[in-house]
RNA sequence: AGCGGGAUGGGAUAGCCAGGAGAUUCCGCCGGGCUCAUAACCCGGAGAUCGGUGGUUCAAAUCCACCUCCCGCUACCA
């Protein structure tokens, strides 16, 4: 690896995120993909060598349940969507070098390879952890599918990761009072021998390496705070029947997130194999000085920032280079949900009839890379009649077709000084797009290539000119061809698919996926190959109305859905999730007494006097008459209620509860208030401190 | 409280890492032009205390400190 500007004379390696083979992908997954393929082109448009490779990550507990649901077996289940995605991602003009999947025989003898080269170095140890165990089937439990209390921050948990609380990864057995959340049963732990990965010892060098990444930043400083606070070892097997077999241990496989990133390398080996290595050579790319760059998502920065560079370190592969994590995609403004079909699905997009390189410009350049980014069929209308349609689309047509019918192709005449010079300008912001890991700069270097050609035609009128002075005019659309060439070859990362038209409009020889930077200022052919032809088609209002209605009741039904069931995982059975719902809590089915309800004793009070609690964010400190007597209580109002306008109201106050210390201060009572904001219980009428509430 | 991401004309965004011209672009608005072009294009205009307060500097949207608010996960919500 290096450091140098790209293009550099080492082969580079791009890979994206691999997908998890048990779903279908919506646009919001293309984001990351999209982006490795835009990003990739530009490489070689600069003349990078490059591979772009991925894979489907085919091994782990989600795809053994699912498969088992559906009553087939891991390995078909996995391979369905496997070749699912292989079909998907060529239709979006992802066009991947290499595309295998985590359990091929590549893979599979990688892994182990990396295994082995990793226990040689000193850097695997066996270790009894506890696993859980359900009793009843005599069988582990996945780490995902057990539920308990986070042991850091004591919040309900995943078995992996503290999902709703600190967000922590969990190793097996860190997890307390573990619940099965497939059978329901408690379960028990059971010791048994597991390997680990000891990232420990690697701080300093991650610390070292991450000071050295380039891409976006929050890949970068994600992972710092890990670090500082201390890296644990990591648990590299489970007790699982699919997945890569640990060598030597019969019960144990890999954990998925090992032989995951491996695939980056076993694909890039695939691709080299079948091209021949003095096309593309993996090991120079992997052992020797290659550019790596990893496409993500960012939820998966600390694998691809820690446990990965780890791992190449050990085994002694070059290091990453770069890692570009996508931020997420949201729909109208809310969260893609899977299980709850609020998504606009890859498919239907094409069902829809759009041409894939519209979403690829939208995912691509609707702001920055790590931001995250709304979708909205809206939006997307917007940006294509405005940019694709008006401002590219436009320029290049009008040009095209004026020089068509001019003089049936590129009119005689040498490139202008002026139009080369924003020519070169944009081929070199388009290189430092590149540098700068950014596609949506990319987009931005042709478009604003495209305002100027319009810009260019306009100022110049040559219709005006074409009948007094034709040596003018052909100057001007000379020039504008040139633009349209351009256009043609900076543009292809983002729109392969419409760039090719347009080269072959303008008659030139080849495929533009192969032009290169160096291309862009050559002149073109005197003959168009086709008649010029728009580009883009607008998308008109109704339809956007049109897929507007179709979406919207799914988007509706699916945050309703939410609201009910928020925070539960997906696996979840309905039962389940309605009961822990921040939202709308259901009506508790089990009835009071009257007798327990008069155990009750509530009371009106009055506010005296409000202290807001020292060092403490919600807490104050309230004397409150209620009649007999002046309560202190301690609630947590502080953020919530403007704390002078506070004495005087009248409030509900239980005045029977047990008496505690909350941060040190004695609350003698609880005052009633309702919901997330705390709305206090007052009277409504004149009730007097002291009276009972019944 | 913690972590991450944000706060830039009516809306949406860029610039911030590597501090310096009139703060970018798109949508919308107002006025004009053009008629080669997909009611597209071009020109002009109104509209921003660049979240706040301090600091560093000749110079701050940009760097530093503190703070406020918003989003996501979560807390001391008796």
């Amino acid at each position: 690896m290096s450091h140098e500007d790209y293009p550099t004379d080492d082969p580079a390696v791009v890979t994206c995120g691999l997908p998890y083979a048990n779903g279908d992908l919506h646009i919001g997954h293309l984001r990351t993909y999209v982006g490795g393929d835009v990003y990739a082109r530009a490489l070689e448009k600069l003349g990078q060598q490059t591979a772009f490779v991925c894979g489907s990550d085919m091994h782990g507990t989600p795809i053994v349940v699912n498969a088992e649901q559906e009553g087939v077996d891991p390995e078909s289940f996995a391979l369905e969507w496997h070749e699912q995605y292989e079909e998907t991602f060529p239709k979006f003009a992802v066009d991947f070098d290499n595309y295998g999947h985590t359990h091929d025989e590549t893979n599979t003898e990688l892994t182990l390879e990396f295994v082995e080269r990793m226990e040689a170095e000193g850097y695997v140890y066996e270790k009894e952890i506890k696993v859980a165990w359900d009793p009843e089937d005599d069988q582990p439990l996945p780490d995902r599918y057990v539920e308990g209390t986070c042991p850091y921050c004591g919040s309900k948990a995943r078995g992996d990761e503290c999902d709703e609380g600190c967000g922590r990864h969990l190793e097996p057995g860190e997890i307390e009072d573990p619940v099965s959340t497939i059978s329901g049963n408690p379960a028990e732990y059971r010791e048994r021998p597991h390997k680990f990965f000891r990232v420990s010892d690697l701080s300093e060098y991650l610390t070292e390496f991450l000071d050295r990444l380039e891409g976006t930043a929050n890949a970068r400083n994600q992972p710092r705070q890990w670090i500082e606070e201390g890296l644990e070892d990591w648990c590299i097997t489970r007790d699982l029947d699919w997945g890569i077999d640990y060598a030597g241990e019969e019960d144990l496989v890999l954990y998925v997130w090992v032989d995951a990133p491996i695939e980056y390398v076993a694909s890039t080996k695939q691709y080299s194999e079948r091209v021949g290595s003095d096309v593309y050579d993996w090991e120079e790319a992997w052992k020797g000085d290659g550019e790596i760059v990893h496409v993500i998502g960012r939820d998966i920065i600390q694998h691809h920032t820690i446990f990965w560079p780890a791992m190449l370190h050990v085994v002694g592969y070059d290091e990453p280079r770069s890692v570009m994590a996508s931020g997420f995609m949201t729909l109208n403004g809310e969260g893609f949900s899977t299980s709850r079909n609020r998504a606009v699905w890859a498919q239907e997009y094409l069902d829809e009839g759009f041409h894939e390189d519209l979403l690829r410009y939208y995912l691509a350049t609707n702001g920055g890379f790590q931001q995250d980014v709304d979708f909205s069929w809206q939006k997307f209308a917007d940006r294509v009649n405005g940019e694709l349609v008006g401002d590219l689309g436009n320029f290049l047509y009008r040009s095209l077709l004026f020089a068509h019918r001019n003089w049936e192709g590129t009119p005689e005449a040498d490139l202008s000084d002026e139009v080369r010079a924003e020519i070169e300008a944009a081929i070199d912001a388009f290189e430092a797009a590149v540098n700068d890991y950014s596609v949506r700069k990319l987009g931005d270097a042709t478009l604003d290539l495209a305002r100027f050609g319009n810009r260019y035609i306009q100022n110049n009128e040559p219709w005006k000119l074409v009948d007094e002075a034709p040596e003018a005019a052909a100057q001007v659309i000379r020039d504008c061809v040139q633009v349209a060439k351009a256009v043609a070859v900076l543009f292809e990362p983002l729109a392969p698919g419409k760039a090719e038209s347009l080269w072959e409009q303008l008659g030139e020889d080849g495929s533009v996926h192969d032009a290169e930077l160096d291309a862009v200022l050559e002149a073109p052919p005197a003959a168009f190959g086709t008649e010029p032809a728009e580009l883009f088609e607008g998308v008109e209002d109704e339809r956007v109305e049109e897929l507007n209605e179709k979406l919207e009741p799914r988007v509706q039904e699916a945050t309703g859905e939410d609201a009910a069931s928020e925070g539960a995982a997906e696996t979840e059975s309905e039962e389940a999730t309605a009961a822990d719902s921040p939202d709308m809590e259901p009506i508790a089915d089990e009835r009071l007494s009257f007798e327990d309800f008069q155990d009750l004793d509530l009371r009106v009070g009055r506010i005296e006097t409000v202290d807001p609690i020292e060092d403490s964010d919600d807490l104050v400190r309230l004397e409150i008459d209620i009649g007999a007597e002046t309560r202190q209580v301690v609630a947590g109002i502080k953020q919530l209620h403007d704390l002078d306008e506070l004495p005087g109201e009248k409030v509900v106050v239980v005045a029977n509860l047990e008496k505690t210390e909350l941060f040190g201060v004695e609350s003698n009572g609880m005052l009633l208030a309702a919901g997330e904001q705390a709305d206090l219980l007052t009277t409504h009428g004149d009730a007097d401190p002291g009276e009972k509430v019944r």
